[in-house]
DNA sequence: TAAATAAGGATATCCTTTGTCCTTGATAGG
DNA sequence: CCTATCAAGGACAAAGGATATCCTTATTTA
């Protein structure tokens, strides 16, 4: 059980969009370029991005993505869920129906027991990334990042900005 | 993402397993047939919680498996890695690593940001499983199954038990 | 008008999951 | 001792999802 690694993708192109000025977008093309990754495939990403509403889109020559809502009101979990989907990591096949001392008729009051327990352990994570912000990332990016490279990466952005 | 379905399986085979009298053995075949599940691949399920040392194993006619330690001692975490594994749901590919205005001879001080949050949010995930006895289980099975059937199923493997 | 862009459909490849089949070695019961 | 049964595990196949790549279309800016 494993995320996609365009989750991954999502989470570093929402920390480089968050940089960018008011009113601006940067392309899909400089992002895949700044992270090393198929410009192709990782146009899925933003546009699971883009569907969910969490970026503005422009077209043409200066256009690209912009995030739609400051960093302060955007979660880690917005973001995972866009690229990755809502569905539970535990999926219940109620195999208890087929316990063959059940009677045919027989009906079942509330979901498995095994599956809630496994929801509740889904819901613990999803409560962990929804309260982690985009800002928070960026907080702690611009105290680790060495202070050239956040300059350097800032301008390289800036320059394919439009 | 989504978790193995021999995650299920594994659950409520323990669940079966906890109410076999002290000793005792239950086989696959039973194990199977009581789930309607496919033999030899649920046999793969009880393997892994054999290598993880959750369940002893007997050979031969009248063998099977039973847990290796008493329900309250065995949680759900135990038995889901067992199955499932223990690698962390996100998966680091560090692509900052390819930001074209890094220098060649930069280190990293420590792991990606973005992984820390993530694995903070598996961690969560794990702590939920971890706080979760078999024997919870049983105590809400014991509760919520009709206990006619309940009854019955006691019988049922009983009557398979070695 | 031309170039660049997002959106998205079609397709290919690889890997994991799911499932089946078979062999091997051990063991209980007759 | 013999035979049926069992766990363990290797080999293999089918199905589905993840990971790309390529192409077309509509839009927009310069």
């Amino acid at each position: 059980m494993i995320l996609k690694s365009q989750v991954e993708w999502a989470l570093h192109c929402c920390a480089i969009l968050a940089g960018l000025p008011d009113g601006r977008y940067l392309s899909t093309k400089a992002l895949a370029e700044f992270h090393g990754l198929p410009k192709e495939y990782l146009s899925k990403a933003l546009q699971g991005l883009s569907q969910a509403g969490l970026v503005d889109t422009s077209l043409g020559p200066s256009g690209g993505y912009r995030l739609a809502k400051p960093p302060a009101e955007l979660t880690f979990l917005e973001i995972v869920e866009a690229v990755e989907g809502r569905q539970r990591t535990f999926v219940c096949t109620n195999i208890r129906a087929n316990n063959p001392c059940r009677p045919k008729d027989h009906c079942e009051s509330s979901p498995c027991a095994v599956a809630r327990i496994m929801w509740e352990a889904d819901e613990a994570w999803r409560a962990k990334l929804r309260g982690v912000k985009l800002s928070d990332l960026v907080g702690i990016l611009s105290q680790e990042v060495a202070p050239e490279l956040w300059k350097s990466s800032f301008e390289w952005v800036l320059e394919r900005a439009g």
